[in-house]
DNA sequence: TTAATCCCGACTAATTTAATTGGAATTCTT
DNA sequence: AAGAATTCCAATTAAATTAGTCGGGATTAA
């Protein structure tokens, strides 16, 4: 019950640019730095998002990647599944799959837990937006550095 | 976010002993069989369960495994945590861990889902018991096998 | 005594993960 | 026009994990 570290360093990368949305492209290098994670590795993440159209990207010196659609019209949901499949805990509760493809019947009885079991993964995960997490991200940020009083 | 086969079989196994609580001790090759389980991998699982106390063993000839409690004192959740290890969608929310390792703050404010999802999968993982399955899976019997009626 | 069963440890092939490496193409700045 | 900064792309790789297999020892009911 892990995700791997694709769905961990996207989900990050892509707070990263709702923190910095509205600012022009943001180089990948610097968000790699800023969440310590291998740019390169990054790089591979990051295409996999732009072909799923969720950033964009410019090309060349001064260029980066920019969300593709507001912060709150991301879901951790959306960039979960790009980078990690769809949501099942086990094969036969696919959400991609329309049919059922239990092959013994009773795999049906665990696919009852299996399919409550996504169903409440995927609530939290589509219920929860990139705007959501930056604004969480900024008043962490206020209560690390509080304002200064002068006398 | 996936389960691995340890998982999914480890609940399948139970479910087919709490099918069969009361009925002493079952050997574990009818339910490899019946569950479409490698017998030999199975083993390995239930020892694992043994060791975590919620099977006990009967060795011997007519020996075999049954459920260390009833089957609605044994949750999925406690199955799976055995063989899967601690419920948590990353390492930073790692249920077993009292403190916070979060090495970066950036983490933090991704870590807010993280725990939003573990919380959420150990609810319905610790909410469903062996009982609870086992019953469903006698209603489908009863639905696969209607009663005939003679004229 | 024999067959059925649990118990145990070592081994293995395939897959996945988490990168690394090296370079080509594009674009801004000077 | 040159150079630097960047995205884009494909191949390779080492380590870990997964999903078993294999072979045999110990125990016990019939």
């Amino acid at each position: 019950m892990r995700l791997s570290t694709r769905g961990e360093y996207g989900v990050k990368a892509m707070i990263d640019l709702a923190l910095h949305y509205g600012e022009g492209p943001i180089a990948l290098k610097s968000v790699a730095e800023r969440q310590f994670i291998s740019e390169h590795y990054l790089e591979q993440l990051i295409a996999s998002l732009r072909k799923a159209g969720l950033v964009t990207s410019v090309r060349g010196a001064q260029g980066g990647y920019e969300l593709a659609r507001p912060p709150g019209e991301i879901t951790v949901g959306d960039v979960v599944r790009v980078l990690e499949g769809p949501i099942a805990p086990v094969e036969c509760v696919d959400e991609s799959q329309e049919f059922s493809n239990c092959t013994h019947s009773e795999s049906c009885v665990t696919r009852i837990v299996w399919k409550r079991l996504r169903d409440s993964i995927t609530q939290v995960l589509d219920s929860t937006t990139l705007a959501d997490l930056s604004a969480e991200a900024r008043k962490m940020q206020a209560r690390e550095a509080p304002p200064m009083y002068y006398i």
